[in-house]
DNA sequence: AATGCGGGGAG
DNA sequence: CTCCCAGCATT
């Protein structure tokens, strides 16, 4: 038995193997339960690049919010933002309102029901027009995301780097191919997915209790720790934010972030990034109107540290709050405004600042 | 083809 | 520590 007949054995039992295999180990989740394209589409914006354990509960707190697409569209895209608030990557947020409001406005509040026509969809890639088309639609197209490249990747003995675009195309053409061997798109690509998630993990993969041990080129080789090939990411940045948080009578001064960076459309306080780590106020070039608070008016001569791990950027942040003199309080740096504390607590912020008013106020 | 974008959990 | 998660948009 040569190794292209082997293959050709493996991808036609591939399907139908997983299928089995899903039946025994599908998780109860909440979007499995409806076929409904508004909740399918809002689960996997959500899981994009998330882990299920830490998207669900932001699934279940919008499907309360939003029950319908046209709740999501009425919506305050602040309050949208409040909602999303810790899930990370907030253009998803944004896509999302905006696709809501499309969705509602110019298609009657009928999603696009082919995999084509929901990829002109804002915030909707291969993938997830993929996860839509065939969990809502039934329609024989196949999701390839991460757990998949690892599936196949190690299943097919696949070493290409799965960052680059021949790898990806390569990696596509095969899950067609594969897809055509299910008896359901939908459960299919769940089950491929699940598979990954479950079984054929990143670390340790459970090859001992494997349906496709014996048919795995790599578990056959003691490969299956090395697959998938992928090229090692830039290393992190490493940032330096210094935050003047001034206060007057119990209100903060805040601004929304609306530069090409980290957190658009998300609130924080006067910032000042510098090269290095900031010892001193003194050391700060700070803003004309804050001088003369500054310099008689700081309360926290040692500033608050504060660590934020992206997977992108390492921010060291230094909170300094200072408290600003009536006279003064309309001399706020441009783009500050003056919010109380419950208004403080529906604006949607980092989590670096989150963390800083919780420990700091509570 | 490269780069930027969050935050958290697992090993 | 490192890796990577139901990826996408922009350049």
């Amino acid at each position: 038995m040569n190794w292209q007949s082997d293959a050709n054995k493996t991808i036609t039992a591939f399907a139908p193997t997983l299928d089995r295999w899903y039946q025994h180990h599908k998780r109860d989740l909440p979007w499995r339960h409806t076929r409904d394209p508004y909740r399918i589409w809002l689960s996997e914006i959500i899981l994009q690049q998330t882990r299920v354990a830490q998207g669900r509960p932001y699934y279940e707190r919008f499907i309360e919010a939003f029950p319908t697409v046209a709740d999501m569209a009425r919506a305050d895209e602040r309050d949208l933002l409040r909602l999303w608030q810790g899930l990370g990557y907030y253009s998803r947020a944004r896509n999302l309102h905006k696709t809501a409001k499309y969705v509602t406005q110019e298609l009657g509040g009928q999603f696009p029901e082919t995999y084509a026509s929901l990829l002109a969809l804002k915030g909707i890639g291969t993938y997830t027009a993929a996860a839509i088309a065939s969990f809502a639609f039934g329609e024989r197209v196949p999701v390839v995301d991460g757990n998949v490249y690892r599936v196949l990747a190690r299943v097919f003995g696949v070493v290409d780097d799965i960052t680059t675009t021949r790898a990806k195309k390569l990696f596509a053409d095969l899950a067609t191919r594969l897809i055509a061997f299910a008896r359901d798109p939908a459960d299919y690509n769940q089950a491929i997915m699940e598979f990954g998630a479950i079984q054929c993990t990143p670390g340790a993969p459970d090859c001992l209790l494997c349906p496709l041990q014996q048919q795995c080129r790599a578990f056959l080789t003691g490969q299956q720790h090395k697959l998938p090939v992928k090229a090692k990411k830039v290393p992190v940045k490493q940032r330096f934010f210094n935050y003047l948080v001034f206060r007057n009578n119990g209100q903060l001064a805040m601004r929304e972030r609306t530069a090409k960076d980290i957190w658009q459309q998300l609130y924080d306080f006067y910032l000042i990034e510098t090269d290095e780590p900031t010892e001193a106020l003194r050391d700060l070039a700070l803003p004309v109107a804050s001088e003369p608070v500054v310099q008689t008016e700081a309360v926290d001569r040692f500033p608050e540290a504060g660590q934020q791990l992206l997977s992108h950027q390492r921010i060291e942040a230094k909170f300094w709050m200072i408290d600003v003199p009536d006279a003064l309080k309309n001399a706020l740096p441009e783009g500050l405004q003056w919010y109380t504390p419950d208004e403080i607590g529906r604006l949607p912020k980092p989590v670096l600042i989150t963390s800083y008013l919780r420990q700091k106020f509570g």
